[in-house]
DNA sequence: CACTCATGTAATAGCTCTTAACATGAATTG
DNA sequence: CAATTCATGTTAAGAGCTATTACATGAGTG
């Protein structure tokens, strides 16, 4: 049976970019029906291949999934960190910025953020989709300590712990409430707003000054 | 093949109780390999019984997950309310108890944590299920509202908003760090600590006295 | 051109899922 | 008490997935 002429794929016997094809696929795959609703097999269909193909670049499908996380993590951090922007204007600015970004990452890249942090991929089982978690964490500690500077050495709460709150305020609101396809539970106002008004009130609780509201400019 | 003789059960043809085994075999299973980490076919081996036994009880792996979900939501429900006691003394003390009860349960049962909250399971697959969660919430909420009725009248924040901000607060932190299993990230202080410490801050935040360090009566 | 080897397919064994047909025995009924 | 019913179990079977082994292809290299 011909494989390759499937799709609309011009290639052969070789497909020539089935490494890339299968994490893309995969994404697809979990964007319809979540990390656990398909099959290693399923990927290679949708990629146009054999079902024995993908393992030429995979060992098995957590090894495929893991990748997909790891990617995740790293287009995350690109993310924060251009929300970011080296804390521009001010840091408190710039902080309320990355909270949006965290859920816009969320909700823009489902299928990313339910590989992350949904599908249950073990951290540990690679070294490289670790580093990637704990880079794009990075960021979120960074704008803490920022914003932490902003206040008199006195009243300085520990940096880290701020970020893990912020952190768990943020996956809290995107895991129970985060995509909007009505799979979780409903809202009487958006996830951004929730997480908005959620820091804020935690920022007045740390004895930060309240930001002026932010102008639509 | 005679499977009944299987394990100590001392029953013939007829298992007698099979749903419970199958619940509680369910229940073992997430323990030990997670939510996705067993089969069907699995969960009946550990009852003892064929694989199409269960077919009888369930009709397929999703309707036996949501039953262990459902059942969790409803001890959870038993738990806070236990740990809310009706506000008493104070409604401070009592929502701080509320906070700890909710990281106990996570940390005390995380196979029902694990089947409420990260199998999956799609809340409106079974109205009992979905009820159950909310009256799970409902809890939270009523903490809030009594907590935020010791405010003044000017400055009440909406309860539904805070309970839910509490309630994300939580999850969040139970689902990034809170199994000790070391499965997920680690931490410099215990989820316990963090959360309560996040809360703290939080109810400042909403213009709520700090209450008195906790005396270890 | 001939060779090599990464990358594909085919074939296969063992497993699971799910249904249909059949078996058992506890409870009901006359 | 005996006969019957029916919930609850098993056996059997088709279809699909996993992971491995043997084989095929064809792009790059000297």
């Amino acid at each position: 049976m011909n494989w390759s002429k499937h799709g609309r794929g011009p290639r052969g016997y070789h497909h020539g970019n089935l490494r890339e094809a299968l994490l893309s696929a995969a994404l697809d795959l979990i964007a319809q029906k979540g990390p656990w609703g398909f099959t290693f097999a399923d990927a290679a269909r949708s990629a146009g291949v054999s079902p024995a193909a993908p393992y030429r670049h995979f060992r098995d499908r957590d090894e495929l999934l893991a990748n997909v996380a790891r990617r995740g993590f790293e287009q995350f951090e690109a993310a924060l960190k251009q929300a970011w922007d080296e804390g521009r204007p001010s840091a408190a600015a710039a902080f309320e910025r990355v909270g949006k970004a965290y859920l816009a990452f969320a909700r823009g890249e489902p299928a990313l953020y339910s590989a992350m942090f949904e599908a249950g991929v073990p951290l540990d089982r690679d070294p490289d989709l670790k580093m990637a978690g704990e880079r794009a964490f990075g960021v979120l500690r960074v704008a803490a300590e920022s914003l932490i500077a902003t206040l008199p050495l006195r009243a300085r709460p520990p940096a880290l712990m701020m970020s893990l709150h912020i952190w768990a305020l943020s996956h809290g609101i995107a895991s129970l409430f985060g995509r909007g396809d009505a799979a979780r539970r409903a809202l009487p106002m958006s996830p951004e707003e929730l997480l908005e008004a959620g820091v804020l009130v935690y920022l007045r609780g740390l004895g930060l000054p309240d930001p002026p509201p932010a102008r639509p400019s």
